[in-house]
DNA sequence: ACCTACATGTGATTGTATAACATTCCAACC
DNA sequence: GGTTGGAATGTTATACAATCACATGTAGGT
């Protein structure tokens, strides 16, 4: 794991921020702070889970819970739907991965550690996820929320669209 | 159809707005309006989506695709999923239901006609949905997609928590 | 060394969604 | 009235998503 490719087989555009940067650097320097997050809180930071974390650093896109499934096999993993589901439930529990329920598929965290709720853009032409913050509760949901005696524990936040670098192909 | 249960065969808390009201009228009026809407944009509303719109209505709460199904088959239409959700499709496409990521489910529009960008509240406990509205493209999210240069064309807003009725019956 | 809790592996099942193709229905037109 | 084209429906099959139940393994604490 010495490529600086962000991705083998993939168009562009599927990167998270919608910028170019150092992918080596951003995987290594997340997997670390992962590690060292899970040191501090006395979680366990187990191979399966690991190598998930850094497929979807790698990856640096949404991915299916069935594509993860594949590279586990692929690097000697148990090969059942459960072996990927729970290191998911793990990595999105603690906050170091997120789900996208427009997608039915998840993401790594972009500030692990902070405390966020977050809201992602995502490009329905090349799948590509940013990820934003939001505080809707502090707005006109939080509102209605309060009016109506309704609780909010957690919210989702996810905007479809056409992400920067789709839009300037659309006119090539 | 002159029933006034909202649902036969469910625990309370399913109601939508988190409190009572008439539903024969909440069923008929709805309708009556998704079918001078369809008349006047020159769209089909055919039985199949008559009747799913009716379902939705009736049991007024969010319904997964297959259930929907089910009701289909006993009402004597087709029973195969694409029938399910073309309908859906429809009825989500025209503003007259939407679709609760979080739950992969359905449920009717609650301002129909309305230019709307909906935020639903989920219970967690009891899975009633209400729906609110929402303007997150004028908040923190669309500041971001300006600066990143994402082009917003739909957003999905949904907050889990406990409904009203449910915090209380916590406490019985 | 033992026990316990947690993590992983596996098989099976259920739920969600779409692809592909045949058929039917309806409206517009000749 | 008959024809034609597009939309809607019906059906088979299949891909993808998620969970249940149970067996096995493994790291830490005592």
């Amino acid at each position: 794991m010495t490529s600086s490719q962000p991705s083998k087989n993939l168009p562009e555009g599927s990167n998270i921020s919608f910028e170019e940067h150092d992918h080596d650097l951003c995987v290594n320097s997340a997997l670390a702070v992962a590690e060292a997050r899970c040191a501090k809180d006395g979680l366990r930071f187990t191979p399966v889970r690991r190598k998930v974390l850094e497929l979807l650093l790698t990856e640096h896109k949404a991915l299916g819970a069935y594509v993860i499934l594949d590279r586990l096999r692929e690097a000697g993993f148990g090969s059942q739907p459960p072996v990927a589901y729970r290191a998911l439930d793990f990595l999105t529990a603690h906050g170091f991965a997120h789900k996208i329920e427009r997608l039915n598929a998840f993401v790594a965290c972009n500030h692990p550690g902070e405390n966020h709720s977050p809201a992602f853009m995502i490009c329905r032409v090349c799948d590509a996820v940013a990820e934003a913050s939001s505080a809707p509760a502090k707005g006109a949901l939080g509102d209605a929320a309060r009016a109506a005696g309704f609780h909010i524990e957690k919210t989702v936040v996810e905007a479809e669209g056409i992400c920067p670098v789709c839009v300037e192909k659309a006119y090539a």
